[in-house]
DNA sequence: CAGATACTTTACGTTAACGTAAACTTCCCC
DNA sequence: GGGGAAGTTTACGTTAACGTAAAGTATCTG
């Protein structure tokens, strides 16, 4: 008995918190491919994975192609030299941009934590005022 | 003699590698508001600042909206004590997405790891079908 | 067997973030 | 003073990523 895990549309919309029309959208961008049950669409584990690197792209502000180019990544298929070496480049390239956002996410977060503190002040400021 | 540094649209674009198009569109949105030389518009350091946090935004995959929302928690100009928590809870919001975007690209960083790992074995492959 | 629920296709609509083009003014340069 | 170069406004165009509506099919359910 093969642990033969499937999952319909719906139940991936609810769990990623997305409607079955984006499912269906990125089906027709070429992003996951189904098989189906009749007209049924049906999902394996690996379509599910498929939805999380895209949703993940998303978070990070990857387009569509990006996370499609992404998920190719992880598959080379290519025994051809050129093609292999296209492609580690491109690996380079995003872990440059990959480090650039990890940058801004620090500075960002450090910037939070001032306006954070001055809020603090400010509110402290309203108490002290209320205390008199 | 006071530091009276000014930019230019142009130098500005230049610098961040934007249109003016996309500048002066910023502006349209209320995200900028540079003084006028006549029609001319000039920018001070300050207006410079608030360019550079959109596209550290746009980095981010914010849209202009959230970078305007993110800018305007910098200048908390408020002594309105729920508006002050409304902010802080904004704050926290920001730092739980921040968060999860970290946590993001730590995984994509170690999965480009593993790409550029195979990616390697299968070069390493032709070279030593060449070398028989 | 009527109705609710979940699926399907087709197709037009919408929003954000600019691109692109046209037509105009200002300033500088030889 | 003719012509770049850089600025301006106005306005229509474009792309990505879905939203939304309509109309149909399959299954279960009281």
């Amino acid at each position: 008995m093969s642990k033969k895990q499937t999952y319909s549309i719906g139940e991936l919309a609810r769990e990623f918190d997305v409607t079955t029309r984006t499912i269906r959208f990125y089906e027709d961008q070429g992003l996951v491919a189904p098989e189906r049950r009749g007209q049924t669409r049906v999902y394996t584990p690996a379509d599910r994975v498929t939805l999380k690197l895209i949703l993940r792209g998303k978070r990070l502000g990857f387009s569509l192609a990006e996370s499609r180019e992404l998920i190719g990544m992880y598959q080379p298929q290519s025994d051809n030299r050129s093609q292999l070496l296209a492609l580690q480049e491109k690996i380079h390239q995003r872990r440059v941009q990959l480090d650039q956002q990890l940058r801004d996410i620090q500075l960002l977060h450090q910037e939070l934590d001032n306006a954070e503190q001055r809020c603090l002040e400010s509110l402290n400021q309203l108490e002290s005022k209320e205390n008199v």
